[in-house]
This record gives structure tokens, C-alpha cells and sequence, in this order.
DNA sequence: CATTCGATCGGG
DNA sequence: CCGATCGAATGA
């Protein structure tokens, strides 16, 4: 079997709101400490976009825990919410500017912190540049998703009905 | 230093 | 609906 093509970082160069969808029916892949390499068919993704969006962190500003969103895409931001999840998120757009896709859901697991939990991701992947030898990167797949459906993110009420309402949020049919 | 509150999940 | 659980952000 043809061995999948690693997305190049160059993909996540690009705006959020397109690179988020555009991950869809992708392959994320994780190696553990044992060199075991776990793979999951991305299902459902949501962009946060720049200081304006009042849903993504960097909202705030510059912060130490947001900075990273700041940094050019093709890297991971990991970070622990409600005392108990790791939220996965991959940074988008050119250096300086803040956003970065959240990886929602994947095949067979829904749910961002389940999402993690099964692949063995944690904070220690913050920061991580995606590719084959950091150990986490994303690769193409066969996967054709279709009909890509929009709607509103999940959890971001606190933003107010302008960004709680925005087509942030993507997923496709086969899924 | 104290308090608030989440890009959630699982149980009742 | 509600509790678990903790670090980042905010304000005194």
C-alpha cells in the first residue's frame, strides 16, 4: 500500500477559515514513546481567527499561553481547559497574525478532550512543529468528505451572538 | 494574593 | 442539569 504524502507546513500557511475545512478527512497521526503510531481520520474541525474573534484566546492579546498563536502555521497549541482536557489545536496563517484550527472531532471519537486522551496528546506537544520527526504531523488520505457542512462553534457562548454565531465550525457528511 | 471561569465530559 | 478540577487571566 502507497504510503500517505505528509501535508507539507506550507498547507497551514493560509487563512484559518480555509485551512480549517480543508483538514477535513485528513489523517492525524501521533507517535508515542514507543514508537507506536496512532492514526485518526479528521472529522469535524473549528477556526479561531485573530484578535477580533472574541472566541479564540488571543482575543486577549500577547499573552504567555497565547503567544504561540502568533508564531507561523504548521505548529501545534495545546493547552488544558476546564482543569482536565487537552485541546488540540494546529496554528494557522503567517507569523504575527493569531489563529489556529481546533481539532474537534475524528473518526470514531467526538469530542475534543476525548480526542486527545486517545491519542496520547498532552501539553508537552505545545509548541511542536508538525512533521514525521517531531512525531505528530498529518498526511493525506484517500478520504474524499463531500459535502462539507458550516455551523456555529461549540462552548463559545461567552463570546456574544456575533462570534458565537459565526460558520466556524466544520464537519462533513461521512463522518 | 483571591477569585473567576472556561474551545469538556460523563453521570443522574 | 451538575460536579470535577486547575491554570490563566483579572482585579484588589
Amino acid at each position: 500500500m502507497a504510503k500517505n504524502k505528509v501535508l507539507a507546513k506550507e498547507f497551514f500557511f493560509g487563512d484559518v477559515k480555509e485551512v480549517a475545512p480543508s483538514l477535513l478527512g485528513k489523517q492525524l497521526c501521533v507517535r508515542d514513546d514507543q514508537g507506536r503510531v496512532q492514526k485518526a481520520i479528521i472529522t469535524e474541525t473549528e477556526a479561531y481567527d485573530g484578535e477580533d474573534d472574541l472566541a479564540c484566546h488571543a482575543s486577549k492579546g500577547k499573552t504567555p499561553r497565547t503567544s504561540i498563536m502568533y508564531e507561523v502555521g504548521g505548529i501545534c497549541y495545546v493547552y488544558l481547559c476546564y482543569g482536565m482536557h487537552w485541546m488540540f489545536n494546529l496554528v494557522t496563517g503567517p507569523i504575527g497574525y493569531p489563529s489556529a484550527v481546533l481539532i474537534r472531532g475524528c473518526k470514531g471519537i467526538s469530542g475534543p478532550g476525548r480526542l486527545t486522551r486517545n491519542l496520547g496528546i498532552t501539553g508537552q506537544m505545545n509548541g511542536m512543529s508538525l512533521g514525521m520527526d517531531s512525531g505528530i504531523w498529518v498526511e493525506e488520505t484517500e478520504v474524499n468528505p463531500g459535502e462539507i457542512f458550516t455551523g456555529p462553534r461549540i462552548g463559545v457562548e461567552y463570546a456574544g451572538p456575533i462570534w458565537a454565531n459565526k460558520p466556524y465550525r466544520f464537519w462533513f457528511s461521512n463522518s
